[in-house]
DNA sequence: CAGGATCCTATCCGATACTG
DNA sequence: CAGTATCGGATAGGATCCTG
């Protein structure tokens, strides 16, 4: 896709239906831009991680939702899940190779809005609902 | 939330101190990773757009919904909103400087999934024997 | 340690109505 | 055309308890 551009005046093209329909991209982009799984995505560049690294990893998450991410990711064949039945259980998250490609373009977007605030000197600014 | 005081260089090694903190690029990550701003931003990469061209743009978003994005992306300095006094009333949004630099990444994820998507065959259409 | 089940609240978001 | 204000249903998400 080289622009993203869907105002096709006659409207005889559907180069762009992603915007207009459902596409099954929209939701794999929901999952992978919601709340957490772009943190947990990010934590797993680095090495594989247990589910109890990954909750102290990511600060504020709560079981339920790391959980629940993790399931949605594992669906989306963005992580992989391996449990070894010792005692106690130890459960390993990783990232697919699909996974390892999107981890990318997170990686670049946050480390480019990081920037971009150290340059502003992180100064607070008008926010949603605030000031 | 957002008490902001955790900008302190200390050590500045800790890579992703964004996980272990109140950083604001965490606000900021999910402005632009919420529902809408990811479509606004890629919407708005090709050109300059209306108010009216945006909402009939990212199909399903509601006016408020658009309004109320966009609104969080101005203030979040990723997009700049110019009016025109004329009537009726013109109102065009474009991407700022910093709103272009991260929709490169954006992008990027985007034509990912896509293209993974494609792969998996899961595009409409001609269907390939998945068993 | 890993995570399911439950309860409950905050918020998201669409629909509607109204303004300039 | 380009919004704002309000209401209400749907959903996300946190806290807690419980299991293997």
């Amino acid at each position: 896709m080289a622009d993203g551009s869907q105002l096709t005046p006659t409207g005889t093209d559907a180069r762009y239906d992603v915007f207009h329909t459902d596409c099954p991209a929209r939701d794999m982009v929901d999952h992978v831009t919601s709340r957490w799984g772009i943190w947990v995505l990010i934590s797993l560049r680095s090495n594989d991680l247990r589910f109890f690294e990954l909750r102290e990893s990511i600060q504020g998450i709560s079981e339920k939702m790391l959980s629940q991410t993790l399931r949605a990711l594992v669906a989306d064949r963005l992580v992989w899940r391996k449990v070894e039945p010792t005692t106690p259980p130890q459960v390993t998250y990783g990232l697919t190779d699909f996974g390892r490609n999107l981890g990318e373009p997170l990686q670049e977007l946050f480390d480019r809005i990081t920037r971009q605030l150290s340059l502003d000197g992180v100064r607070p600014g008008p926010r949603r609902g605030t000031g």
